[in-house]
DNA sequence: AACCTCTTGTCAATCGATTGCAAAAAGTGT
DNA sequence: ACACTTTTTGCAATCGATTGACAAGAGGTT
C-alpha cells in the first residue's frame, strides 16, 4: 500500500500536480486561484496527504532541518538548552517548523567528525554546536564552509563563528563579589577540566575580583579532573591541607559543589557555618539539597533564544551580519552562603 | 560552490555514475572491479565527496533514520534510554547507522500528532515511542500502519505493539518484600499520576505482596499530581495524617521520594529510624543524597537495547515476529530504608 | 571457430516535489 | 469586437543517487 503521493492526488482532482504544489505551499499559494486553492487543500487533507519532505529537500536545497551537537546529553544545562532550543526551532507563524537533529559527541573528536559528516549528508541548513572543545574547531571549520555554524554554551579560542554563550567571566565575578560582602578574606575555587573556555572564565573573573579586592585564594586553585560530584569530594581534601583555611569555596559547577558538602558532612563540617559554597548552574538538585545551594543562574532561555534566532536568519541570509552575544547570568544567593 | 556530486564524480573519474554510486555501496560493491571500485574510494575519499542522503533515501524509500517520541526530556531516566538508544542504533560494522530524530511531546497530543507526521514526512524507516501515554493510542495505530512503532518504557493499554519494557509490577513486588523482611507491619505508597501504566503497575506488584504478606497500607494510597520532588513533599502531610502511622514508605520514583524526605527533614523525624523509604529509577540523585536512597534500578540498557534491536529487525522484515519483553529492575538497598 | 559463462560497465528510468517558462483563460478599457 | 494586461494553469526540466536491463569484453570449453 504505497502512499498517496502528490502526482496521484493531482490526477483524482483533474489538476495538474504544480498546481497542487503551489496551491499547498505557503509562499506561492497566491498564484492559485482562491477557489481551487481550496478544494485542494479540503482534499489534501481528507485524503491525508502527506508531502514527501526528502523530494521536497533534494528539490529545494533547504531541508529545514538543523544539527545539534553536545558533548554529553547527561548534562542537565545542556538538556535545558536543548529542549529550549526546540521550543523557539518548532513552528512559530511566520516561519517554517525546523526539525533538529541530535548528536552526542562524547567530546571525541573523530565521532565529532563521523556526525558532522552525517549531517551534511542529510543536509541540515545549519549546525548549532553545544560546547564544542578546541579539538573541534578544524572539523567545524571546514563544516561552516558549507552550512552555517553556530555557537552555545563553549566558545572556541582563536575561532570566530556565530555564537550564544553566557558571560562565564561576570559569574565568576558575581561569586567573588558575593565572598567579599559577606567578609571573606580567604576563598577557593575548584575548577572543572581548563579544557573548556567555560571553566577558565569562570575562574578569570573570579580571580579578578579577588585580586581588586585583596581577598587572598588559598590554595590558589583546585583543579577537578571532571565536573561531577566525586571530583568534588576529593577536592576538599585537598582544601583542608592548606592552612590558613578558606571560609568560602566557589565550585565550578552544581556538582562540584555537591561533592564539597557531601564530603564536608562525613568530615563533620556545617555548610555555611564553617565553609560557604557557591556553584554555577542552577540546577534542580541546587534547590532540592538539605542546604539549598547558592548558584550562579545559566541563563539558558536567552542563549538558546538567541542561539535560535542566529540560525534562522543565518539559514535565511548566510551573510546575515550576525552579532554574537554574551549573557549575563545571575547569582542565586541561598542558604549554602 | 556546489558541493561535489557523484556525476561529477564520475566524469571526473571517466566511469558512469552508476559504477561510482555500486563502488561506495555496501552491498554492490563486489559488482566493480576490485581495481576500479579502489581507485574511486580514494578518489570520493580525496575529493571529500560526501552522498546527499535526501536523494538516496528518495530513491530507495529508506532512510535510515528513526524518529524517537519522549514525553519530557527533563527525566533523567528518558534521556538514559534515549542516548543508549543512541548508542545502539549507531554504527556497528554489520548493519548502517541510522539517524535519530528527537521530538518531546509533552504529553500533548495535538503535538504528538503533529510531531509523529513530521517524522513520517521525513520517512523515518521507523518511530520509538518513550512513555507515551493512552491519549496517543489512535495516533500511533495510524503511524503504525505505514512505519514500524516501538514502544518503550511505558505501555499503552489496549494496544499491542512490539514493546520493550521494565516490569514495574516486579519493582513494586520487590519493594513489598524487602519492606516485609525488615518486619514492616503498616507502609505506604505514594503514587505518580495514574494516567501512565508505569505507576499502575508499580502499585499493583507492590500491593498484592502486602497482601500475601499481611502488611497493612494505611493510608491506603496517595496520590501525587505530578512525580516530583514537590508533590512528594505535599505527600508527607497526608501521611502523617493518618494513625497508626507507617513506618516504611515506598515513592513510585526517586524525585517523589526525594520530596518525602526533604519534608521529614524539615519536621525533625529521621530516614531510615523514624520513617524506611524507597524509590524508583536510582538516578544519581539517589547515589548523591546525605542518607543514601534505596531505590529499584531501572533497566535502562536492556529496555533500550532491545528497542533497538526490536526497530532493527522490524525495518529489515516488518513481518519479523517481534517478541515485547519485559526487564526485571532490581532493588538498590542503601541507607534510606 | 562457435558457443557459453561470467565479469564489468553503461544507459536510462525512477523516487516525489518544485519552479521557470509559456500557454490558456479571464478580465479591462476603448 | 479588439487589443491589452493580469490571473490561473499546465508542461517539462530539475535536484542526486540507485538499480534493472542490457551490452561489451574476457575467458573457458568442445
Amino acid at each position: 500500500m504505497a502512499r498517496l503521493n502528490m502526482r496521484e492526488l493531482a490526477l483524482k482532482l483533474g489538476v495538474d500536480r504544480a498546481t497542487v504544489s503551489r496551491a499547498l505551499s505557503n509562499d506561492k499559494a497566491h498564484l492559485v486561484a482562491p477557489a481551487t486553492r481550496e478544494r485542494i487543500r479540503q482534499a489534501a487533507g481528507a485524503a491525508g496527504y502527506r508531502p514527501d519532505l526528502t523530494a521536497a529537500t533534494l528539490r529545494r536545497g533547504r531541508s529545514h532541518t538543523v544539527g545539534i551537537l553536545v558533548s554529553d546529553l547527561g548534562n542537565e544545562t545542556f538538556i535545558d538548552v536543548i529542549r529550549t532550543i526546540f521550543r523557539h526551532l518548532d513552528a512559530r507563524s511566520d516561519a517554517p517548523s525546523i526539525t533538529p537533529l541530535i548528536a552526542e559527541t562524547l567530546d571525541q573528536p573523530d565521532a565529532t567528525r563521523r556526525l558532522i559528516h552525517t549531517f551534511l549528508s542529510r543536509r541540515v541548513d545549519a549546525i548549532i554546536s553545544l560546547a564544542s572543545t578546541e579539538a573541534d574547531t578544524a572539523i567545524l571549520q571546514d563544516a561552516a564552509r558549507e552550512v552555517p555554524v553556530v555557537l552555545a554554551i563553549r566558545a572556541i579560542a582563536g575561532a570566530v563563528f556565530p555564537s550564544a554563550l553566557c558571560d562565564d567571566r561576570a559569574g565568576g565575578a558575581m561569586v567573588a563579589t558575593h565572598f567579599a560582602e559577606r567578609g571573606h578574606k580567604i576563598v577557593c575555587q575548584v575548577q572543572g577540566p581548563p579544557l573548556s573556555a567555560t571553566f577558565k572564565n569562570r575562574a578569570l573573573g573570579f580571580s579578578e575580583v579577588c585580586a581588586s579586592r585583596s581577598i587572598v585564594e588559598m590554595p590558589q586553585r583546585i583543579f577537578a579532573e571532571t565536573a561531577t560530584s566525586g571530583a568534588g569530594k576529593r577536592a576538599l581534601d585537598a582544601l583542608l591541607a592548606v592552612s590558613p583555611r578558606p571560609t568560602a569555596i566557589f565550585a565550578h559547577n552544581d556538582a562540584l559543589a555537591l561533592g564539597v558538602i557531601e564530603a564536608m558532612r562525613h568530615r563533620g563540617l556545617r555548610c555555611p557555618e564553617d565553609l560557604a559554597i557557591v556553584g554555577f548552574n542552577n540546577t534542580q538538585l541546587s534547590r532540592i539539597l538539605a542546604v539549598p545551594l547558592s548558584t550562579v543562574d545559566y541563563p539558558v532561555e536567552e542563549v538558546s533564544r538567541h542561539a535560535g534566532e542566529l540560525v534562522r536568519n543565518l539559514i535565511a541570509d548566510p551573510s546575515y551580519r550576525f552579532e554574537s552575544r554574551l549573557f549575563t547570568p545571575s547569582l542565586i544567593v541561598r542558604a549554602s552562603s
